[in-house]
DNA sequence: ACAACCGATAGCCACATGGTTATCAATAAT
DNA sequence: ATTATTGATAACCATGTGGCTATCGGTTGT
C-alpha cells in the first residue's frame, strides 16, 4: 500500500526538490525558468522535480501563455504533521507512565 | 551540505525503515531477532536498517548478553518539526501542539 | 566441548533515482 | 515569416539503495 506520509516522506528526502519547495514557500509563485536560473541543475530536471512534487500535492501550477507558474501548497505536510504527531505521542504515554511507575515507588 | 533535516527525510522515506521506527515508537524496546520476526525481510537487511535509524539518532541500541535491543528516540524527530514550523505557516496550530509536546518529552 | 543462536558485516545483484543532452510543441518577439 | 524562448518529454547514463546469501565473532545452552 502507498500511504501519504510515503509520498511525502519521499518527495522531501531529495535536497534539490525540498530547496524547490522552500524556494516556493519563501518567495511565492514562480515559473520554471526563474526556479531554474537559481537551482544549480538542468531546465529538465527542475521539470521532472516539480512533477514529483505535484504529485504529492505540495505545489499547485498555473499556465499563461508560455510559462509555467508554480506555488507551494504547504497544507499538504498536514499528513505529515499527523504521523509525528502520533508516534510521538506513543512515547510520551510511555514516559507519562513510567513517572508514574517512579512516584509510586518513592512517595 | 548535509543538514539534518535531510539525514531525517531520507532516514524515514523507506517504509520499512519507517514501519522498524513505528513499531519501536509503538512497542517499545525490541531484541533485533523480534524485529525480523515481523519485518518481512531478512535479519541482515533489519540490521541494516537499524544502523540507518540510529546514523539519524531515531533508535538507540543497549547490548545485553548476545542481543540487542533497540528503542525509539522520537525527540529525534525535532528539526523535522523545526523544518515544518518554518516553511508552513499555514499549519502553526497542529505544530504549536506538537512542539509543547516534544519539549514535554525533553524538558 | 560442542551445538545452537544472535546480530553485525561483506559481497553481490536488481532496480530506482537523479542527472544529463536532444528535441518538440506552443507561445512571444523581431 | 522567421527566430527565440519556455517548459515538458524522451532517451540515456552513473550512482545509490534495498534486498539477498554467506559468514563470522560472541554468547548461551546441552
Amino acid at each position: 500500500m502507498r500511504t501519504a506520509a510515503d509520498t511525502l516522506f519521499k518527495s522531501l528526502a531529495d535536497p534539490t526538490r525540498r530547496a524547490l519547495f522552500e524556494r516556493l514557500s519563501r518567495d511565492g509563485e514562480q515559473t520554471v525558468r526563474m526556479l531554474t536560473d537559481t537551482s544549480g541543475v538542468s531546465q529538465p530536471a527542475v521539470s521532472k522535480h516539480l512533477g514529483v512534487l505535484k504529485h504529492a500535492g505540495l505545489v499547485r501550477s498555473r499556465h499563461t501563455g508560455r510559462e509555467t507558474h508554480y506555488s507551494a501548497q504547504p497544507r499538504a505536510l498536514a499528513p505529515l504533521i499527523d504521523w509525528m504527531n502520533f508516534y510521538s505521542r506513543f512515547w510520551h504515554n510511555r514516559l507519562d507512565r513510567l513517572e508514574d511507575l517512579l512516584k509510586r515507588m518513592d512517595p
